[in-house]
DNA sequence: GGTGTGACGCAGG
DNA sequence: CCCTGCGCCACAC
């Protein structure tokens, strides 16, 4: 079976993005992961054309970076819904990292103590 | 059909 | 903490 049609990737991965809660985050690596297809150059390349409709400020690079593009607007998202920061353009990973299946690799819907 | 680029990831210095 | 190089896959030229 060959990979899924690109209407269904993007579905796909504006699908996670949907599923992320309010303060939590997710690496586009993460999300590829979930998706099972392409890598996380693909899902970034989804972000950038169909993101608009899907809360992409809560999806993050590997090491805790903000989207390179509105990076400031990602924060004052962050900022607003609470998100653990651990610098002021950094999400903590360790604390917002989130999965889809059971909140599995981060925590509870806790937000842990910083 | 090769080349370059990118909302990436990781290892190394 | 910083920057550099390599690998990754899809798309534009």
């Amino acid at each position: 079976m060959g990979a899924v049609d690109r209407e269904e990737y993007v579905e796909r991965v504006l699908a996670v993005v949907e599923q992320i809660p309010p303060g939590r985050v997710m690496s586009y690596g993460a999300i590829a992961e979930v998706v099972g297809v392409g890598g996380p150059r693909q899902v970034g390349r989804v972000m950038s054309l169909e993101g608009g409709g899907v809360p992409w400020w809560r999806v993050v690079r590997a090491d805790g970076g903000l989207p390179l593009c509105h990076d400031g607007v990602a924060l004052e998202h962050h900022r607003a819904e609470g998100t653990p920061l651990r610098s002021t353009e950094r999400v903590d990973m360790a604390a917002a990292a989130w999965w889809p299946e059971g909140d599995l690799g981060g925590d509870a819907d806790s937000v842990g103590p910083l």
